[in-house]
This record gives C-alpha cells, sequence and structure tokens, in this order.
DNA sequence: GATCGACGTGTAATCGATTTCTTGGGGGAT
DNA sequence: ATCCCCCAAGAAATCGATTACACGTCGATC
C-alpha cells in the first residue's frame, strides 16, 4: 500500500505538501494538480490509524447497545449510524448481549481505540468501565436507559403519556386485574414503568398487586414465558399483561399459545417497543410505541455537542400508545391517533 | 491519560521495558511488578491507534451488511461479533442499507482504518471497492451473497434441498400456481433461488410463469407489497407465493391484510429466513430457515484462516424447511422434522 | 532599487507504541 | 582470577501521518 512518501516523490514534493494537499491547505493549483495525479496513479489512501494518532481524533464514535437482536436495539443503531454518518463519523456498535462484564469489555476495547465519543444504551447498573469513561474525559451520553451515579446526559423516552392512555384502554374495556412483566426492581427503566404503569392504574380505581409484577433478569424471550407462566399459575391470574419489552412479549406468547390461551378473549397483551411485524401478529398487538429513531437523532447530536464542549442537556422524547386489537376491540374514543403505518 | 512514558517514569525503567512486561517478554519478576503496579496506579491503558500504526494489526474485522433492520442480517452480525470476539477481534459493523454507494462508503472506511479483514454480504453487485479490497491485498470473505467477478471464498447457504421439499410440499397441498418475490435478475442470490425453486417445481409437474416471477429492487417491504399487489391483479393470481427475504414477505402480508385475503385461505405463503415471530404471525409461517449463526461462525473462521495465510474455501451449508400453516394443513408425511424452537 | 510582507514549500518534531540494536553486568567455566 | 557468554534493560529507529517553524522567492511600496 502506497503511503504519502511515496506520493510526495513522485509528485516531486515533500510530505508536507501531500498532506497540505489532502486537507484543503494553501499549495498553488500547479502543485496541488501534481499532487493529486499522484495519489491517483498510486491509488494513495491515508491510513486513518497513523491520522488518528497525530491528531487525536479518530472519526469514530462507539454504541454500546444491549441486545444486537433486539429489534428496538437494531432501530437503535440503525438510526445512530444513519445520523452519525451524515455528520462525518463512523460508528462502531458493540453489542453487549445484556452482561455487564461483556459490555464493560466493550466500553475497554472502544476506549483503547481512542473513539471520540461514546453512547451507551447500559446493561445492568453497575458498570465499573462507565465510571472510567467519565473519568478518563470521554464525551459520553447515555441512550434509552439511565444509569444511577454516572453524570452523563442521558436521551430517553418518556412513558407516562402512554402508560396513561394504556391505563385509561384497559380500563375501558373492562380490565380489572392487569399484570406487568419488568426488568429486576433496582433497574431504573424498569421501575419507572411500573411506577407509571401503576399510578396511572390507579387513577382508574385499579390495583397492580405485587403478585402481578412479574421480574425477569434476561430481558429475554425465556424469561418473558417464566413470568407468563406464573401468571397463569396464580389462583386468580391477571386478564392483562404489560410486557415492557418486546422479546419478553414474545415469551409471553410463547407460553399462552402453548396452553391453548387466546389473545385477547384469554388475555389482553400490550408490549412495549413497537415492531413492525406487531400489526400481523394474532391479533394485531397493541403496543408502546417509542420514538426510537428521534432517540437515535438526538443522541448522537447531544455526543457531539459535547466532543465540541458545547453545553449537552439530557432529553426526554414522549412514547405513544398504538391501539391494535390485542386488548380487545378499541372503543376509538379514547384512543390516540394510529400509527401511519398501521394504515394497510 | 497516561501514556507507556509516563508509567516508564513511575517505574524508573525504560518505555522499552515497559512494553515488555505487558506483551510478555523477558523482564524479571522484580521490574516486572514495578512496572505493573505503576500501570496500576496511573490506571494506563495501551493506546491502540498507537500499537496498531507500529505493528500494523489492528486487531478488528469489519462486516458489512445489506441491512442492520433486517432480522436476518442481524442475526448474522450476532453470530458474527460472538465469534469474532472469542477469538479475540473486535468487530466493525457496516451498515450498507442496501446501497451500493454507501457499501462503497463504508468499505473505504474500514480499509482507511487498516481493518485486518473484511466480511462482505454484497448489496447489489457492481461494487467497485470490492475489487480494490482484493488488489489492497486485504483478506476478503463474501457472506451470504456471491459477487461474481470477485476472488473470494464464500459463505452461504445452500437452498436446493429445502426448495426441493418446498415444492413437494405445495404440490400435495394442491397448490398449482406458484409465484415467486425476488431480487431482480442479475442478482445472483434471487436468481439462484428462482432457478431451484423452479427446477423443484417442474419435478412435480407444476411450471411457474414469467407472470409469476416478480422482482422488486428494494429488499424491503414495500418492495414486497407491490409485488403482491401485481400479482393479485392478474386476470389468474398465483395461489402460492415465496417470498425470499423475511422483510419482502411482511410488505406482501401488508398487502393481503389490505385486501382482507387470508393465509392460506386465499394465499399460501413462504418465506425465506426464519425469523422468531414468525411462529406468532397469523397464521403461523412456514418458513426457509438458513444456518444463519453456523454462517456466522463459518465465515469468521474462513476469513481468519486467510489472515493468517492458511487456504481458505468457500462454505455451503444446508438450508431447511420449516414448515407450519401458512400453505394450509402439513400432511406430516413429505415434510421435514419441524425446527425445535417451534415446540411451543 | 532596496526592504518588507506574504505566501508557498521544505525540514523536522511529534503522536505512543513496538522492536532492533547496543550495552553492561553477573555468573559459570577454566 | 580471568574470560566469555548470556540476558536484562536502555537508546534509538520506526510506523505514517500532521503541523510548527524556517527559509526562499516574488511582488509591492517607498
Amino acid at each position: 500500500m502506497a503511503n504519502i512518501k511515496d506520493v510526495a516523490e513522485r509528485a516531486g514534493v515533500s510530505v508536507a505538501t501531500v498532506s497540505r494537499v489532502l486537507n484543503g491547505n494553501s499549495p498553488v493549483a500547479e502543485t496541488r494538480e501534481r499532487v493529486l495525479a499522484a495519489v491517483r496513479e498510486l491509488g494513495y489512501r491515508p491510513n486513518n490509524v497513523a491520522r488518528a494518532l497525530r491528531t487525536a481524533r479518530t472519526g469514530t464514535l462507539g454504541l454500546i447497545i444491549g441486545d444486537l437482536t433486539n429489534p428496538f436495539f437494531t432501530e437503535l443503531a440503525d438510526a445512530v449510524e444513519d445520523e452519525a454518518r451524515s455528520l462525518g463519523y463512523s460508528l462502531v456498535i458493540g453489542n453487549a448481549g445484556e452482561r455487564p462484564e461483556q459490555q464493560d469489555d466493550y466500553i475497554r476495547t472502544l476506549l483503547d481505540r481512542q473513539i471520540d465519543g461514546l453512547l451507551v444504551s447500559s446493561a445492568g447498573t453497575g458498570s465499573a468501565m462507565l465510571g472510567e469513561v467519565v473519568t478518563s474525559g470521554t464525551p459520553l451520553v447515555l441512550l434509552d436507559r439511565i444509569v444511577p451515579g454516572i453524570d452523563a446526559p442521558c436521551v430517553r423516552a418518556d412513558g407516562r403519556e402512554a402508560l396513561t392512555d394504556l391505563a385509561a384502554h384497559l380500563a375501558a374495556l373492562g380490565r380489572r386485574r392487569p399484570a406487568i412483566i419488568v426488568a429486576p426492581a433496582g433497574t431504573p427503566t424498569g421501575d419507572e414503568r411500573l411506577r407509571l404503569f401503576r399510578t396511572a392504574l390507579a387513577a382508574h380505581g385499579i390495583a397492580l398487586p405485587d403478585a402481578c409484577v412479574g421480574a425477569t433478569p434476561d430481558l429475554q424471550p425465556t424469561g418473558g414465558r417464566a413470568v407468563m407462566r406464573a401468571f397463569l399459575d396464580l389462583p386468580e391470574p391477571p386478564d392483562a399483561v404489560l410486557a415492557t419489552d418486546n422479546l419478553m412479549a414474545l415469551g409471553a406468547m410463547d407460553e399462552l399459545r402453548a396452553r391453548g390461551l387466546r389473545i385477547p378473549e384469554d388475555m389482553a397483551l400490550v408490549v412495549y417497543d413497537e415492531v413492525p411485524w406487531f400489526r400481523h401478529a394474532a391479533p394485531p398487538l397493541t403496543a408502546i410505541a417509542q420514538p426510537t429513531r428521534e432517540l437515535g437523532r438526538a443522541a448522537v447530536h447531544t455526543l457531539l455537542a459535547r466532543i465540541e464542549g458545547r453545553e449537552a442537556e439530557s432529553v426526554l422524547l414522549p412514547a405513544r400508545l398504538v391501539t391494535r386489537h390485542s386488548c380487545g376491540e378499541p372503543t376509538g374514543s379514547r384512543v390516540p391517533v394510529p400509527s401511519p403505518a398501521d394504515a394497510v
């Protein structure tokens, strides 16, 4: 592979001049042409590693996501990637697989690679490396998930409005015994969703007893299935379940299906996260749609603000309820506008 | 951030010694301890950029995938990531968004970053940069998709057996007028699936007329929907459709749904790629499952072989038919073993 | 016509590591 | 006691770029 010295020799100039031509500085037209010709003839491409070493800028952002196979995260990653690319950055995606050790491992790798900034949708709350990121001075922005004790802006969705609408929806359909599948207590996102849901239900005189709060450590189908199994084995099973993640909902559906139970007749189901196939499920699933792409975009902008030393605030964007048929027939009254994607 | 010089000073040794301690060479126990203590106290972590510049190895593999939001690719990426990580490499995922220009852009970026090897599931066939990868000497392995004229091993799935089973399945269920949604002619993967399907059908005396071959340039739901629309508007519409990608199937389902048509009564549907939600679709979808994770693993091994200068062959792994209910009730006779994932 | 600026270009330092070459000291053999 | 060998550790070159500084040339100004 040709390097800058080869180009300099061929063009009969110094390496400094080549560098200047390529970076848009000073040289006069004729010299510039000679250099560009040499670049073309040799097929020269600057070595980014060397450049990064010298300039201490890699032009790379890191993104840690909880689970690469979770559609919510892939949409998020896709949006982040789009935005980063359009702003001239490239993106390294780190897949934490919802395991804190793997996440720490990845953060370490990214720091060693001198990325310019880091976006983290953290698995778990006890990440030792996140503290190190902060002390290392690498710009950090949290995405979707707050981490207690980490002083960094957080870009995420606010479920209050959607959960309020959901409680009204369930109440209107006569569901009196709701349940929720969440991450274990202590997980900020899970705790918050539980709290907001409970509050919203209370406004309709509906209780959410502890027996109807099912926690699962892994945000995976198996966990959702186990919780649904426990719910169904209760002396008085719930008549509606909110799964706070699309993968857990998949598991919950597996269990219902295995028992021959129907949605919504035997059990209403609502899913946090909006995924394209939900409208093709049997029946189409009522869901809480987070503004995923907007979150991704906002996160990149917030991170760039930090990188450039500007002020960077936390961002909170509203989620909304998308009513379909998994809680019974919609009333059409208190229901928010349906997603345009549903107009099939 | 502390660098190797700071560590050397603190430990009272030269930078060379620090480097040797960290890379497992020579130094005597007592010196080693002093160095390690200094490393610990300063929280030193080697700068990977500098190391990469000197050693000409970045410990990074690149993976270009067609579409980050396509579950087939994310599962593939996840498998590749897993395997790469377990072998000590980290992975940069490039999302081509099924656009050749964006793909070229990404390949360029990755080459500039001096990745050690590249896996490409190419969007389109006319990638100028792929040629450059080969001439640049960067080890290259194609994944899932062949690219004519590019001399590199290819790791992909073989659909012959699955399509043979599918033809039998359709014939047994009395479907006489099948159709297929594929990428445009000239796309190797699409052409091959079309050819194999047609051959397999012919063995049962079933024709696949050109009117029943619908091409869509974008492997997206909209494309699948448009093709399905055209099929349904034919004077004699097909009674079974094979969508050669899960996203196109989603679009096809959208169109059926919009017209109030039922699967399988009004139309049988089979999908290439196996995605977890298929078993929750209405009705559960019969699919052709590619050995996705195995493909990812094999691709990494093949790439590492090339990187280490060993022999590297192309790999072909069999896909298999997963029979569910979207073609009508399975007969249970000529049907292969169902996927264990279906045992819900 | 001499002097001063401005500007284009080259020289060399630098980023932070690895690695080759060199040096010096300790230990074993004679 | 002397010599030699070996090995640990330091000095310095190197990877490929960017960039501060120095220098030479040319045009403008008086």
